[in-house]
DNA sequence: TAATTCGTAATATTAAAAGTTACATGAAAC
DNA sequence: GTTTCATGTAACTTTTAATATTACGAATTA
């Protein structure tokens, strides 16, 4: 399967959606994302259902968030995308008769569970403010270079 | 993508020729595992290279576990199958130019290094004998109980 | 030598994400 | 109020990676 990139994709627009301030439409979004305006809206129309961001229609309208960036964490994103699989790796049945399987999958699934819930918990504690401030120090050290 | 599940699917081999004592064909381990001979030997192939198991061709061939089930972990069996990627999720790009971008990775990297580290270690403190004395519980469970 | 079983390449199928097309709906600007 | 811009969404296609299948060669045993 490929692997899901909209938590990437939607932080990276929400990032640049924090630096402009007004309204950014899909296509804007998708540009800047590489990608399709259809996949944008798809995508934060999730954020939207969520309570983070907000979409207008007609002319001046797209796409502005609406939520504290300082109280938005990735956990956040992660659940308003709907807790998308964390792992490309699985039980090949997940209810099985055999005892040899069930003993195997209840291994597997202890510690697949357990990455997991460090991996949300991680995700949790990073939030968008953070993230922003991060993109301005890594800008102020390129332009310093520069 | 669908997901990985050669792990789960090996562990249940292993244990099952654990079980038997002596080799069982490629032929034997597909109708148990639901699966095709070819990605048995394909599979069983990599823990071969590993120097877990072993295989025979011709009459009385099949494969067969040369490893000490005490010291092989399912860390190693990962291993053996070439680190399969861990992650369903992962960024759009992997090596952007865009600094906002660059944040954002960063920051998405390092949880999810983390949770393949925790995992990896879970992964390597699991042995085959614990799972196998797991299973032989259970199967005691369920003859009591029958 | 015949039967069995692995080894492996080539190809096809399947599952899930991402992309695309097409068109309806609604809001702003004039 | 008509035009223009932008979202909303359904339907369909493409892409990617895993898994499955077919076919046949090579080795081993009896
Ligand atoms: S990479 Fe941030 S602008 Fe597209
Ligand atoms: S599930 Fe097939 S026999 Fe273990």
């Amino acid at each position: 399967m490929k692997r899901d990139s909209r938590l990437s994709s939607v932080l990276h627009a929400l990032l640049h959606m924090a630096e402009r301030g007004e309204p950014m439409t899909s296509e804007t979004l998708a540009v800047c994302m590489c990608t399709n305006p259809v996949v944008v809206r798809r995508t934060m129309g999730l954020l939207r259902d969520a309570g983070l961001v907000a979409s207008a229609r007609g002319p001046s309208g797209g796409w502005q968030i609406v939520a504290d960036l300082n109280s938005v964490t990735l956990r956040d994103l992660y659940d308003a995308l709907g807790e998308p699989t964390v792992f490309a790796i699985g039980n090949r049945h997940e209810a099985p008769q055999c005892l040899v399987e069930q003993a195997v999958n209840a291994a597997l699934d202890d510690a697949f569970a357990d990455a997991e819930a460090l991996l949300l918990d991680r995700l949790g504690k990073i939030t968008l403010a953070r993230l922003s401030a991060d993109f301005n120090r890594r800008y102020a050290a390129h332009r310093t270079r520069a």
